[in-house]
DNA sequence: ATTTAATTTAACCAATCAGTTAACAAAATT
DNA sequence: AATTTTGTTAACTGATTGGTTAAATTAAAT
């Protein structure tokens, strides 16, 4: 009875709720039944399709964090030059989290509390060559003298750290700064000019 | 029956507990049991003394929130110059979340979910001149020329987001980057500089 | 058409949890 | 010393919640 007629299936609308849920009120403040109106069925067919709540929040889970390491090995595999890199990186990661606003805050907040060890380790196998090709990249350009002196691990650390933290810190700085909801949005769509340049003015040399 | 002779009186007991379980735990996955436990006493005296499991974590919250927003008025104050000063606030925010590392997550993320608008509003009256004072600082040097021209708001964010962010990315960045705890904690020592240094790098003329 | 398999539901169940109660113990007050 | 107030506990309660079951419905296979 796999239906390929209706425009979504159960399962689908199933995964849609849930991660609605899941992302608003996290593992332990979900709860089964609301996801099963979100999806608008009976709460039984949560776990006739996936056995437990915490199998679902799994499935949720590693889809969720598996969408914040994109792959911009492509982008460091280029012969562009690294500030050009760090540029589309910072702009690409910037935009992504525009669209997904909650998802650092969520996924850094579970892994935080996971007992479920299986869950941090999710992320050993995801560990692509992304971070090890970035640090060669930077490495690089040190030699070559185009950027200063910097640790690699750093860096890496610094830009991200610029990229993700205001959304995250977002409640705190519409309160401090006194900014609405779209206020908020111009400001980050602002930064992705902005935070390039800061890192590149920083290492430059 | 005020207990000033026991070197902990029971009321201590019971925040220092719940603390720890908040923080751990979150408000939805802590347990009112599990606080009882960790304090030696009877649950029922978690109600006696705070009411209510909610009440409760309103205290905690606000503690901790307090804690987050340190008094950098003095700092600001000083006739020092300014990247003196960002030093001074680099260095003693990172210091402070060294001590407390679990501090900012706690805070953001219940935050985030806070249905609660009371904790929210918490901020708004916490809410000292530090901002409006720092912003003063930044645009004055920037007419000076000592620094080049940069939007406040966004600086302030940036140094926030460089001081805080690894913090809360702690179990992702020591997966990605294969370090242990003792590693990663001689990594965020070392950042009081290295922050301090990106910081003004990129800002000086 | 009939049988079989997959999907869906309402009702139910057992466990967990915040909160209460009533009895008891320890201090403080008189 | 007697009484009142404060602090503490064990046992209980009602509500919520994740999960189950058995019956019903729908689709697929024969």
């Amino acid at each position: 009875m796999v239906n390929k007629i209706k425009d979504t299936t159960t399962e689908e609308k199933i995964l849609e709720a849930a991660r609605k849920v899941f992302i608003e009120r996290g593992l332990d403040g979900a709860r089964m039944q609301e996801i099963a109106d979100k999806a608008g069925i009976n709460k039984a067919l949560l776990h006739y399709y996936f056995r437990s709540k915490e199998k679902l929040f799994e499935v949720i889970f590693k889809e969720t964090a598996g969408n914040l390491f994109p792959k911009f090995e492509m982008i460091l595999n280029s012969d562009k030059p690294l500030f050009h890199k760090i540029d589309e990186i910072v702009s690409n990661y910037i935009d992504l989290i525009i669209k997904n606003p909650y998802l650092p805050l969520f996924v850094l907040s579970e892994m935080n509390k996971s007992r479920n060890l299986q869950l941090a380790n999710f992320f050993e196998m995801q560990r692509n060559k992304f971070v090890e090709k970035f640090v060669k990249n930077i490495e690089r350009e040190i030699k070559r003298g185009v950027i200063k002196k910097i640790s690699p691990a750093h860096l890496i650390i610094n830009i991200f750290s610029l990229c993700a933290f205001p959304f995250i810190a977002k409640p705190v700085i519409g309160i401090l700064l006194e900014i609405d909801d779209l206020q908020f949005k111009y400001m980050m769509e602002q930064r992705k000019k902005i935070v390039t340049d800061f890192i590149i003015a920083s290492i430059k040399k």
